[in-house]
RNA sequence: GGGGACGUAGCUCAACUGGGAGAGCGUUGGCUUUGCAAGCCAGAGGUUGCCGGUUCGAUCCCGGUCGUCUCCA
């Protein structure tokens, strides 16, 4: 019977669990708290804190199958996909670990159990390779793994290889722990050899053909690398194994490629559905490689997205668009024009729906955020067009310039081969060398820079203590002692910091709460007899609370006895991390269980909640929201936190936020209930690990000041309580008061009285520039008797003179109407104001030729001290001496009688 | 983190070398038609993202800032 994916993910889980592993469940795709990594790309991610002596294990044997991506770094595999059968960019990782417990001989004994034994491969097809040494780093091989391969299993002596440090040598990084690995490849027989055209292969394990491919990698942590290369054995060993689920299904599935098991198959299918083409799933035929690139694609995208990641101009989103796009475009291939990953979702769901719940959850919001980002690419497509076309208009010796094609992808995104295809439509060729070279000019200054910038990270060695920080919950201030202060990226475990000195103090316990969950970190005081340190920041580091800050006056040292006082600030913290909580039971009650908590910020000053939801709110939606959460402020219900098992808190239907990595205990916050046993009583449950008032009625207020979309399907409400509603009120009031003193009425008629003002303002500005007012018809007067008496030089009229004040747009309008009278005219008119000239040139459209009205003004501007320009029949200069006037316009018309 | 582009009416975009802020669509009113599709006429709609500089004068040039798009790392 052939077993499915599931039944191959479960079953490799349950295996361990049998030897005493604690199933720890796979950790968002998009990390948490650590910002050297993109994405999740190996199992090992969520423990890395662990390896790094950062924070101490919950249990010493854990296993789980964790969401991987792989598109950026070191493991990049992006422009792989498609054109093989096994290179993806989401996968899971099916690992068992051992944290200072078992080391490699369980390890050994167990992986070979499970393959041969449960799973039944055939032994003989199995090979296992095993660290050769390097002398470069003075490592000895890994005889120990050598001997145990042949001695806990049946695998005979000429089945186990040595290989050196690039395939059998495992680091996390440049430095930091690391150790030998040792990995089972499979033999799956001749026939899957890829490179038989390729002179000199020869099949082999390592050899880079399909038919020996590597399956479980088991890693064995006992070294540090330090700074300068060195390495020293760790006092505790680790255990890090990873298996491709992918890989293993295909093997025990019996098929040539990952595509064709059920992980990818139910996406496959529904693409034949949708576009009637066959998957044949061959290698180098355009239309397999698009299935399989769309079919992964769709599952990476579906994870990373419900995991909370965005597709967006940089970073992480960067990279989600980037996959999208590549489907998108894949898409062609299957004559798919218009969205059509989104409908997708539904069938990644049936893959992984079962195994990773959260994706259920969200698959509509997912399908939301994927269908506007394809039509988004589409406009960015359509963009691309027009600029091609343009640059096919100017192409020279039938060949799209390297500059133009590079402009065209760098500037607007517009892919290359697209270029290519559409130059070859039009017969004509793309300079791709010249492209080529622009590209890698790219890169090497992205490079460049990249060296300038460093990134401050603690030394790996450094181990930081763990702070008892509990009272965070109970208490404002509280005695505790200096155990070591950060400076410089240093952790000193003795020493003191001076007056004025910045530095980071860690305690043995403390008070303040360190920005997590969206709530922001305390500020306060830390402060002995000796000294007195003002904190204004305090975040984690893995258990360890660190307090930012300045020491004010005095002398704070190591051993130090202090008192940490936490200001005020937090009381209004309190109030809008609780209204947080109403505000999104509220939103769920008006729009339904679809809003789902995208982020939150929590600070003294205000609340910020970031949701799903795909349209946006309109006053009345906003107003009953606000109603809702004022209601139970006003009833003034108890809050209670209460940390339960897990299971427990989900069977009571608590909240928690997706993409939280959560313990195996959870704390609770109920907003209604009377006390910890009446939890189902509360209306509000939610995992949170903040800080929070006792009784709704402290918050004392609330109001939604904005709502605005910050991406596809997600908007973000900002809102109001406690001191923040206060100041607003106020300044609101002043407003309003201000506003009636101006206005002269009372605050009730200001909306009456401004709406009157703006249409009687409105009405004024429009007679002010209609002809029919006085001055403009004095203006129009004034020009109509300079035609009157103007000069006419062999039938050319010349009109020169003065108007008197007006504006700018009454001077173009006698001028229109001058040219208009005189079809053949030059006309020069001047306008004074107190400490300014402004001066117009006209010429009739038969004349420019002659005579240009900008050169004219350049000619005689300067008598005015000023310059000007325009267009040959209309221009116009301005200068500062208006009594100068009278005499430029008198050179103007000697000027014009000199070139007619 | 680095490079490039863009930001003008509700939307899509014009505006030459710095010199009159415009078009199409949409919208409002009117007319035409048995009705509809539509057509015709008229109108409303603008802090040219924001701040500063250069200039007699800035949508345009320069600097900064915010936002969007895009490529690289």
């Amino acid at each position: 019977m052939t077993l499915t994916a599931k039944q191959i993910r479960t079953g490799f889980i349950d295996f361990f669990k049998g030897k005493d592993h604690k199933f720890v469940p796979s950790s968002p795709i998009v990390p948490i708290g650590d910002q050297t990594l993109l994405f999740a790309n190996a199992g090992m991610n969520q423990f890395k804190d662990i390896f790094l002596g950062l924070s101490a294990p919950s249990c010493k044997r854990a296993v789980n199958s964790q969401k991987c991506l792989r598109v950026s770094g070191k493991h990049n595999d992006l422009e792989e996909v498609g054109h093989d059968n096994y290179h993806h960019t989401f996968f899971e990782m099916l690992g068992n670990w051992s944290f200072d417990d078992y080391f490699k001989a369980e390890t050994i004994e167990w992986a070979w159990q499970l393959f041969t034994d449960v799973w039944q491969i055939n032994p003989k097809n199995l090979y296992a390779t095993v660290f050769a040494g390097d002398a470069h780093d003075n490592l000895p091989e890994d005889s120990e793994a050598a001997k145990l391969w042949t001695k806990v299993t049946s695998l005979p002596a000429d089945h186990v290889l040595k290989f050196g440090r690039k395939d059998n040598f495992w680091e996390m990084g440049e430095t930091g722990p690391c150790g030998p690995c040792s990995e089972i490849h499979i033999d799956l027989g001749s026939d899957r050899c890829d490179k038989k055209n390729v002179p000199g292969h020869k099949c082999a394990v390592n050899a880079g053909c399909a038919r020996f491919i590597e399956l479980w990698n088991l890693v064995f942590i006992q070294f540090n690398r330090a700074e300068d290369g060195k390495l020293t054995p760790l006092n505790a060993k680790y255990v890090d194994t990873g298996a491709g689920l992918e890989r293993v299904t295909a093997v025990l599935q019996n098929k040539r490629s990952n595509y064709d098991t059920d992980l990818f198959m139910p996406v496959i299918d529904r693409l034949t559905e949708m576009t009637g083409k066959k998957f044949t799933s061959q290698l180098n035929n355009k239309t397999d490689n698009a299935f399989r690139v769309i079919a992964d694609h769709i599952r990476a995208l579906s994870m990373a997205i419900t995991d909370g990641a965005t597709p967006s101009n940089e970073g992480r989103g960067y990279v989600i668009r980037r996959i999208l796009r590549r489907a998108f475009r894949f898409g062609r291939e299957l004559g798919l024009h218009d969205p059509f990953l989104f409908k997708l979702v539904p069938a990644v769901d049936d893959c992984l729906g079962e195994a990773f719940p959260e994706i259920k959850a969200r698959k509509d919001y997912v399908s939301t955020v994927i269908e506007s980002e394809e039509a988004s690419f589409g406009r960015t497509l359509d963009r691309g067009l027009e600029i091609f076309t343009d640059a096919a208009d100017k192409a020279k010796n039938k060949t799209i310039s390297g500059d133009d094609a590079f402009q065209l992808y760098d500037t607007y995104g517009f892919p290359v081969d697209l270029t290519q295809l559409m130059a070859q439509e039009r017969g004509l060729k793309v300079d791709t060398a010249g492209f080529d070279k622009l590209m890698e000019q790219q890169r090497s200054r992205a490079r460049a820079a990249q060296k300038g910038a460093q990134t401050i990270v603690m030394a790996s060695d450094t181990e930081l203590p763990v702070t008892q920080d509990h009272f965070k919950y109970t208490a404002d201030k509280c005695p505790a002692m200096v155990l070591g202060f950060i400076d410089n990226g240093a952790f000193n475990k003795t020493g003191q910091i001076k007056t004025g000195d910045e530095a980071a103090i860690v305690l043995d316990k403390t008070c303040f709460y360190a920005e997590m969950g969206g709530q922001v970190g305390d500020v306060g005081v830390i402060e002995s007899d000796k000294g007195k340190f003002i904190v204004d920041a305090t975040t984690k580091i893995a258990d360890c609370v660190i307090h930012k800050g300045k020491l004010l006056e005095g002398t704070i040292a190591v051993g130090d006895k202090v008192t940490a006082s936490v200001s005020p600030d937090r009381d209004a913290t309190k109030k809008n991390h609780t209204a947080t909580h109403l505000l999104q039971w509220a939103l769920r009650q008006m729009l339904g269980s679809s809003v789902a908590q995208q982020g939150s910020l929590v600070n003294p000053d205000y609340l910020r909640f970031d949701f799903t939801y795909p349209k946006s709110l309109d006053a009345e939606q906003t107003k009953q929201v606000e109603s809702l959460v004022r209601d139970k402020i006003a009833a003034d219900l108890p809050i209670t936190c209460t940390v339960l098992p897990r299971n427990q808190a989900d069977k009571l239907g608590a909240m928690a936020l997706f993409g939280e990595k959560y313990g195996d205990d959870v704390r609770v916050v109920a907003v209604g209930a009377p006390d910890a046993n009446g939890l189902n009583q509360a209306f509000s449950k939610e995992f949170c690990g903040g800080t929070h008032v006792d009784r709704t009625g402290v918050i004392g207020g609330f109001k939604i000041i904005r709502e605005e979309s910050i991406s596809a399907g997600v908007r973000r409400i900002t809102a109001y309580t406690g001191r923040g509603l206060a100041k607003y009120l106020e300044q609101r009031s002043d407003i309003v008061d201000e506003l009636a003193a101006a206005l002269k009425i009372p605050a009730a008629g200001i909306v009456e009285k401004v709406a009157h003002l703006l249409t009687e303002n409105k009405r004024l500005a429009k007679e002010l520039k209609s002809p029919s007012r006085q001055a403009a018809s004095d203006s129009l007067a004034e020009a109509k008797q300079m035609l009157d008496k103007c000069e006419k030089v062999g039938g050319v009229s010349i009109i020169t003179g003065k108007l008197s004040p007006t504006t700018a747009e009454q001077a173009r309008a006698a001028i229109d109407m001058l040219k208009k009278k005189a079809p053949s005219s030059v006309i020069v008119l001047g306008l004074a104001e107190d400490d300014k000239a402004t001066l117009f040139a006209a010429v009739t459209d038969d004349l420019v030729s002659k005579i240009g009205a900008a050169d004219l003004l350049k000619q005689i501007s300067p008598i005015i001290d000023g310059g000007g320009g325009g267009r040959p029949n209309m221009a116009q200069a301005g200068g500062k001496k208006p009594d100068k006037l009278d005499e430029a316009i008198a050179k103007a018309a000697e000027v014009i009688k000199t070139k007619l």
